[in-house]
DNA sequence: TTGTAAGCGTTATCAC
DNA sequence: GTGATAACGCTTACAA
């Protein structure tokens, strides 16, 4: 079995809590005696029972982080990342996945609380839930702060993204490259945070005095989920539907898509339908997956800060674990605009512009 | 605080082992009484400590998972099966990044053990790694199965795949469709598990009889790694190498790449270059990312299948965690190829062949 | 069928 | 400075 206090107490003929103090180097053992029972501990392999430790004082050392659908890049590298702060503030994250669902959210939060958790990341919006809803089942016990692309409707401690501002800032500079005719591709899929994508383009092309209501939205099929959670696009309908909008829309010089997916997806189809981008048609994506920074044109993005997310919801995490409060918070993540080749000038302004 | 079987035993004027052994159904307890001791726990809104649980049974229903770049996909989806098949077994997942590297890995593993998994999987090999570093380095203290793409060459509980054998038919099926100069392109990265992939193509051809030993492979830059560990490649510099293959080699009717990204990577390029896919020359990639399924042409590829998996690694895993044994055991999971658009006949074949 | 009591490995509160 | 001793919340012989 493994080594224990007691057992390093034994063998030194003293007592288990001069040990227990020493390892932690508390200052009221003596130097000598804190030196000898370390280095003792490390002569047997000593390893503190975490488990014993939370059980006295309440903290497992422990975060626990839900997330729907582990397998998306966002997701995957919001992990990567707390994964690694976590570490470096001697935490260790607990993960479960919660499909995007409330019910197996609370569940899930539930386990992990039994579990020992000292507090909790949530990743994701419930848009088919109530208000009342996620105030009646939400109600944990432990500090939690939620992260995501949406502000949660209630008083909680939150962290998310300002989707909009990237968005304007992007057709702000499409409009100063000259294009006047922009539109937005999206995919209407569950749990999808498009309001806020979409509001900004909304603004922004009216700020601009441009069209871009609702008729400025163009709308694709969002493919259907596997059994592991893997969306496939049904690309034959994709591409049909690109095309019908390149006859619809002749005059139409740039495209924003409200995710990088669908953005490489339409790159693709255009550029297998002879159309160049950027030199006929710009595109934008949204999101600051890392294959963007490799496609042909490498693709222009609205990028997500993950890191500065992360960072901050751990912080505000740790704070309120501390003071053991849970005192509602929010703190608003700005997305920016990421210029890279796929959005260019319009061409009718090339050739205007002499050489 | 949280409401404990003593509160419950309180309130019911009864012992506290009635309390818990009522909980956990023990057919001792009169069925009246466990009845009575559950509604009342329901009531109070009781829910037991996993951790005091866990100091006494050495239990935590909690198995750790280790492993290198968690925004992989192929990580990530190992990681989301992970965390289902966990879920319906009742475990929970500890997981921590090791980046890929040995003294992370055991770092990690000792963190995970202190807080008290049951169990160990480790995903990642660790190419520069001795054989004896590994032995000594790596003896954990609970069941450990190891997964991963390669072979660990001592005696562990693994599992892992047969990569060769996806490239093998591959080579077959190109070789059907009347493929003879077939070429393999690859990216040598740390810790990639190469050489695997390469035997199954080297052997394929020889049995063939086809060229393609060490002068069939084409390498690329490995691009660089960011502080995320998102890697990037130099597009520009692929394009041209891609460009220079297509010149050097103008009977290459067959490309296979060494994994997916660098598939859909040469794809876009092949595309730009005005070279049609699979028309003029076919494309296979290696991993089965779910992006391959809708570029464009969808990829064909040698698929990785990674719910096989983790169901074996978790399977062993908690055969070994009962049995509370280690004995080296080892699993091979077939890699297998995905016939998608990407791939045809060679066109002379199809000049040949009349309508 | 139920209750008593010991113990899991640690920390914390007292005395000494 | 150090050593008993009582928690922490639960399980499990052993008694009753």
């Amino acid at each position: 079995m493994a080594v224990t206090i007691y057992d390093i107490a034994e063998v030194l003929e003293t007592s288990r809590s001069t040990v227990s103090r020493a390892l932690r180097n508390d200052s009221k053992i003596a130097l000598a005696t804190r030196k000898r029972v370390k280095k003792q501990a490390l002569e047997m392999g000593y390893r503190p029972n975490l488990l014993a430790r939370a059980l006295v004082n309440g903290k497992t050392q422990t975060i626990g982080f839900l997330t729907g659908s582990v397998i998306l890049e966002v997701t995957s590298a919001t992990m990567a990342k707390l994964g690694d702060i976590a570490r470096e503030g001697g935490y260790g994250v607990h993960m479960a996945d919660t499909k995007g669902e409330l019910d197996l959210t609370v569940k899930q939060a539930h386990e992990l609380i039994a579990r020992g958790v000292d507090g909790l990341i949530i990743r994701g919006c419930f848009p088919e839930a109530t208000v009342e809803q996620l105030q009646t089942e939400l109600d944990f016990s432990v500090p939690t702060v939620f992260i995501g692309g949406v502000r949660m409707p209630l008083p909680c401690q939150q962290v998310y993204y300002d989707q909009a501002i990237g968005v304007k800032q992007a057709v702000d500079s499409l409009y100063e490259l000259g294009h006047r005719q922009i539109h937005m591709f999206f995919m209407p899929w569950k749990g999808w945070e498009k309001e806020t994508r979409f509001s900004g383009f909304y603004e922004a092309m009216a700020e601009r005095g441009l069209d871009g209501g609702r008729e400025g939205l163009y709308e694709f099929p969002p493919g259907h989920l596997d059994e592991d959670g893997h969306r496939f696009f049904d690309i034959d309908v994709c591409f049909s539907r690109t095309k019908k909008f390149l006859k619809s829309h002749p005059d139409c010089t740039a495209i924003l898509c409200s995710d990088d997916k669908l953005a490489l997806l339409v790159l693709s189809h255009l550029v297998h339908m002879g159309v160049r981008v950027p030199e006929d048609i710009s595109v934008v994506g949204f999101d600051g997956m890392a294959a963007t920074a490799y496609s042909l044109p490498p693709l222009s993005t609205v990028v997500l800060p993950i890191g500065e997310m992360v960072h901050t919801a751990f912080d505000l995490l740790m704070d309120s674990m501390k003071n053991n409060n849970n005192q509602p918070k929010e703190v608003v993540i700005p997305s920016k605009f990421l210029v890279r080749r796929s959005a260019e000038q319009v061409r009718i302004r090339k050739e205007v512009t002499p050489g």
